[in-house]
DNA sequence: CTGAAAGCGCTAACAA
DNA sequence: TTGTTAGCGCTTTCAG
């Protein structure tokens, strides 16, 4: 393996000098940089990132940690903050809390303390106070997506809103016995999201002067699977059918559709069905939905980070960070049949 | 932060006999391993990896590169390397390549190299000489998962098998008009496994003395809306029309089965599906397939890798190394009506 | 703008 | 079994 000083050998230089020329560049002459640059090129040198970090503490390297990889929001989220990340020179350590609660603490108490992250991103993850305070008193900075965190500079749609927004899609084409399914209490633990959504949905529904009727909502598990349960659930009533859907996520928005025409009922005739996510099978299931972007909220997490590891963090954002979201009209929703 | 030298004035005992009594604990007595790590345990003190990987150029961790992570595949094969390594006390550190071929060198001639990493796992990866090379020179062993590499440690499912199992379930079955939805050509590119598993599905037709029709075959792009399509065509032909379909993945077979559903046709009364995978929504479906266990396969990986960095690796498995596949039947697959 | 030299925190000979 | 000590490769004052 070649190293600094060969390269300085090689340059004519001192190993201060190639060290300078090689990070930034400030404090050398043109002409030097050019010429350890040249150097170091010819001779294919790569720095020790263990001796660099060692030297100066800097890791170049984050942590990210998600709940589960399994899922297409998180490893969207994992996507663009690689992307960011590699774009500004950094490696991504990936922990994932699959394991249980035994991997979680060997997660914080080993892994994230090891001094090999600069920062750290945590992903849909309710941490405790305990464990902030841990990264807190590391100064090691941490920024959220998409839990709250308290005291944590945290990215996140504004569920409600996001509710709302599909739900009054839904009332603007006419329709008043809107279904709701969301997640049950254990989705409520790790994010409350859940109960945004529905919050949401029932103020849309407050706002057009209609009261929701308690038997039009049904919990369910995010899955495709419990999004058909609960839409047969809904769907078969012999009276009083809803004519339109709101599901929290796409998912079971999807096996809300599938439900409907196992039942021989015509989306949108019928039903009308509108989920919240733009996962990857939504276009071809032709379903109206409320997009985020989770590799766009990936990479702004990197971004947030990147602006706190600087000596001097400028604009510091507050510490809630609005991440956008949008509407998309496909072919799932549509005036109900009079 | 706490350092070694810390935690051996506490312990009454030079900062060496700290490290080997952290570290193993070989050559240390009971009685002052004990000691060490009450010490330790009750500063808090966590080694530093990088003056312990700049000492020792152990890095204990491990590089995973993927073509993308947003997909069910590859999501499950990292998550399986990752509980795995954890398990070993190793760290993770992920490259994906989605960015095109400018982030496939900066990953190659930067970030691997910057010796972070004591190893790679490239999962789906057709590497090229070159990049082998390159591992190889720098003394990182290297395993695949899914290619077949050359002159590396693979592991791989049988695809020839796999798709062979598939349609001999088919055959079993009594069905004799069987079409095949693979893979296009820009698939094979990166790992000719379509092409494997078109001839293992006309192996079995050959076998049971069927002649395949060129136009029972169909090339898609391994989505679910490329599998409605294909299946679609496949289908929707005046005359002769399967009465069953193999598809290269459940994603296809999935968009296969409904495809026939809006057809009119009836899974399993008028067509057979299967697929390949075992994917989460394969159960719901109610999908035949034969299944390959992605997260065993990550984990297979680690295992051999840790296999290869031991001092003296013994038992040195082959370079290619056969993973399990299964026949999973559920509903989507029976005797063609006649 | 450049060089000399002192660490960064740990491991691994080597000695005792 | 334990301690002493010389690095690992780089960054960063501090001089010049």
């Amino acid at each position: 393996m070649i190293n600094i000083a060969d390269v300085a050998r090689h340059a004519g230089v001192s190993t201060a000098t190639v060290s300078r020329a090689l990070s930034g560049g400030h404090h050398v002459s043109p002409a030097t940089r050019l010429r350890v640059e040249a150097s170091a090129a010819q001779l294919g040198y790569v720095v020790s990132s263990n001796a660099s970090s060692l030297a100066s503490g800097r890791m170049k390297n984050i942590g990210v940690v998600v709940p589960f990889l399994n899922h297409w929001f998180f490893a969207s989220v994992v996507e663009g903050a690689q992307q960011a990340l590699q774009r500004h020179g950094y490696d991504l350590t990936l922990y994932n809390l699959t394991g249980g609660l035994e991997a979680r603490r060997s997660v914080f108490e080993h892994f994230l303390l090891r001094q090999r992250v600069d920062a750290v991103i945590a992903v849909s993850l309710e941490l405790s106070e305990n464990e902030v305070a841990r990264l807190h008193a590391l100064d090691k900075p941490l920024v959220g997506v998409g839990g709250p965190l308290a005291g944590v500079r945290t990215l996140t749609v504004d569920d409600l809103a996001v509710a709302r927004l599909a739900t009054e899609h839904l009332i603007a084409l006419g329709h008043t016995r809107i279904a709701h399914i969301g997640g049950d209490k254990a989705f409520d633990l790790d994010f409350n999201l859940p109960t945004n959504r529905r919050f949401g949905y029932e103020a849309a529904l407050a706002a057009a002067g209609i009261v929701a009727r308690r038997d039009d909502f049904r919990p369910a598990d995010f899955t495709t699977a419990g999004g058909y349960q609960a839409a047969k659930q809904l769907l078969g009533r012999p009276h009083e059918r809803p004519t339109a859907i709101f599901a929290a996520s796409d998912e079971m928005a999807i096996g809300s559709i599938l439900a409907a025409r196992d039942l021989g009922l015509v989306v949108p005739g019928d039903v009308s069905v509108i989920g919240v996510d733009d996962h990857e099978l939504a276009d071809f299931f032709g379903l109206s939905t409320v997009a985020q972007f989770p590799q766009q909220q990936g990479e702004k997490a990197v971004e947030v980070l990147m602006q706190e590891l600087r000596p001097h963090p400028e604009s510091r954002t507050g510490l809630n960070i609005n991440m956008p979201f949008e509407l998309i009209v496909r072919g799932s929703t549509a005036r109900p049949m009079v």
